[in-house]
DNA sequence: GCGGGGGATGTGAGCGTTCACACCCGTCCC
DNA sequence: GGGACGGGTGTGAACGCTCACATCCCCCGC
């Protein structure tokens, strides 16, 4: 009678539609399975009228490869598992939309695994979340829980990763990608010197590694170029709120001009907290976040920020993947944006210069 | 001989660690493949002991269930694929988090696959994005793209969907949850008409199905109960670019007191073409958003809004899922917090009243 | 005319798992 | 004492695919 939706139920149900085979098309087609399975794969030893009668055949019964049997047997796998560990933040959430695309096209299938910070460093946990073994895996590795994963992965496992910077231990014939932080945070930086300010300081995010961030890296390069002391950096987290923390202190010391932070969250604290101490953006202290976040231009003031392209590093990383499984048919690995600095509202002239004026 | 840790690879092969099966670890322990498989699911009828020297095996073995064959045999899937059209949007990624919890929690692999505005609509492509035909699906249709797939999904998949409202035209048994957005629309509303305001503007997100969105419903219904004429809701995107935009001309207009945004992001747009247009908020205009996104609460000013608990959604789309799928061992569906306003500084008290005080 | 190459196709054996069944062996009951 | 029962276990056949190999046929060259 009614004829929508027959509710799936998983029981002894009366439906189960027993999907259609390699072997239906052969038997409709007129060939063996084996051929069918050559025109999927698109063999070149094929005569051109079969392909087309077993391609129309396959469209009529609506075929569709198992990816299971495929795998189980021995074929390519085209399949990919994302290891990161917060899939909200600005940078890994645009990341992962970059991998994602490039590996539609590529017509993988995309896991997600979310790792937490005990999780990730047991190979074998790691390795656990691959659902077969010899699986592809991508790992974003902007943060520690992301880097141990990445270096607790097993060997044999074909893998890829983004991450803030290299390893520099080990052998660099990994297949990782990278956004240039640090010369971008040195741009930064300069920037904020050109502006007349006597110093920059600088509120980061949580480091990848048990060293020092590449952003406060290139913010230290920066001002030792200048001949400028060198301040501690403040330790933030990702959030708004630990910037806010963070820079309140910083804020009632009315030499500090100019902050540059980890990222543009973290930039959102330290407005908020400027504003609660009576400093006014830019006039009084400029601020200067990191990732451009859509947000960003709209905030008030509207955030002088460095521009990344995560969605570019995204497809390069998957890109890089892609050249390891199929090395011959992979096509020529996408190229990224580079950081760009963009000066927009909260960021001016030192208070010093502007008196001057 | 030696007891530790046997690393996998069995022969002196250079690579290919083969995996250890089923079999390998029955013939360790001296048992037949099946009655491993049935310690592996924890069937009742082994022996106590069998288990116990099967377990001991599996765990110096380091043996893992390869989850392709298990598939392929016709076994639990234990794998779920999540469609949605943005993963970048907070809305949409918060609640994928929220099903990635739930599902890691349960075993469960998460697939991830973004549709475009096109391929949403026919069932076989919406069909092909699932890895196993058989396999589950949950939909997270906050938008068009995501509505269409959840239709278009062929009835025999076993799915569930994070909507905006449940489909009112087709049978309501389809899994499916949602928030009460129209009651918190209207919440907000009635919040901004006690404030004083003589009416209150929206400016809309796109809606999900061809009707107006539920936010909108409850802003109407709120204005009608309080005997208000109902002004046309402005047209906006899902972006601060969109919300900037549509508030361009409402906030030129000097009775236009109150404006409720159908996200965060759209209010983020509203405030910055307010302030171009030298109203103060929320003196002369009261901006209200929705969502509660982690930056609302530092944005200056901070954002009035409406928080949703989009992770616990997600986690309650996953339990509804899991009892779909596994009637008697499902645990009971995990419940998710309520809309709630959050009162914070971009609305106060019509122009009006603020005067006279 | 015959051996040889190579394009086009078919055959059968796995891949690692689960399912349906068969089997063994005690225990209980009549 | 024999049959029914049922816990505990083994056997073989799928599942849908790819791999390696075998086979067929046609055309070539000598």
């Amino acid at each position: 009678m009614q004829e929508a939706t027959p509710a799936p139920r998983s029981d002894g149900g009366p439906q189960a539609p027993k999907a259609v085979s390699i072997f239906d098309v052969a038997k409709e087609a007129g060939v063996s399975h084996q051929t069918v399975s050559r025109v999927v794969n698109s063999h070149p030893k094929v005569k051109e009228s079969t392909r087309t009668r077993v391609l129309e055949v396959i469209a009529e019964l609506g075929y569709t490869p198992n990816r299971m049997a495929r795998a189980l047997a021995g074929g390519a796998v085209r399949s990919v598992t994302v290891l990161t560990s917060d899939t909200s933040l600005y940078g890994a959430s645009a990341t992962l939309k970059g991998i994602e695309e490039a590996a539609r096209a590529a017509d993988f299938t995309v896991g997600i695994s979310v790792l937490d910070a005990g999780s990730a460093q047991r190979p074998a946990e790691v390795a656990a979340r691959v659902s077969r073994p010899g699986e592809a895996v991508l790992v974003i590795a902007f943060d520690a829980p992301g880097v141990r994963a990445w270096q607790a992965l097993p060997a044999e496992f074909p893998a890829a990763a983004v991450v803030e910077r290299p390893e520099d231990g080990s052998p660099g014939d990994r297949p990782q990608v990278w956004l240039d932080d640090r010369a971008a945070a040195a741009q930064a930086t300069r920037y904020l010197l050109g502006l007349g300010h006597e110093s920059v300081r600088y509120v980061s995010i949580p480091s990848s590694t048990t060293r020092i961030g590449q952003r406060a890296e290139g913010w230290r390069d920066a001002l030792r170029a200048a001949g400028k002391p060198l301040p501690e950096p403040l330790d933030g987290g990702w959030s708004p709120r630990s910037g806010y923390l963070a820079a309140r202190s910083l804020v009632a010391d009315p030499t500090v001009t100019a902050v540059l932070c980890g990222n543009d969250d973290l930039a959102l604290g330290v407005l908020r907290a400027a504003r609660e101490a009576g400093r006014d953006v830019p006039g009084d202290l400029s601020v200067v976040g990191f990732d451009d976040a859509p947000q960003s231009a709209y905030v008030h003031p509207a955030l002088t920020t460095v521009r990344l392209d995560f969605e570019g590093l995204g497809r390069g990383c998957f890109g890089m993947l892609l050249r390891l499984l199929e090395p011959e048919t992979a096509p020529a690995l996408p190229m990224w944006g580079e950081p760009e600095l963009i000066v927009r509202e909260s960021s001016g002239p030192a208070p010093s210069l502007r008196a001057r004026t």
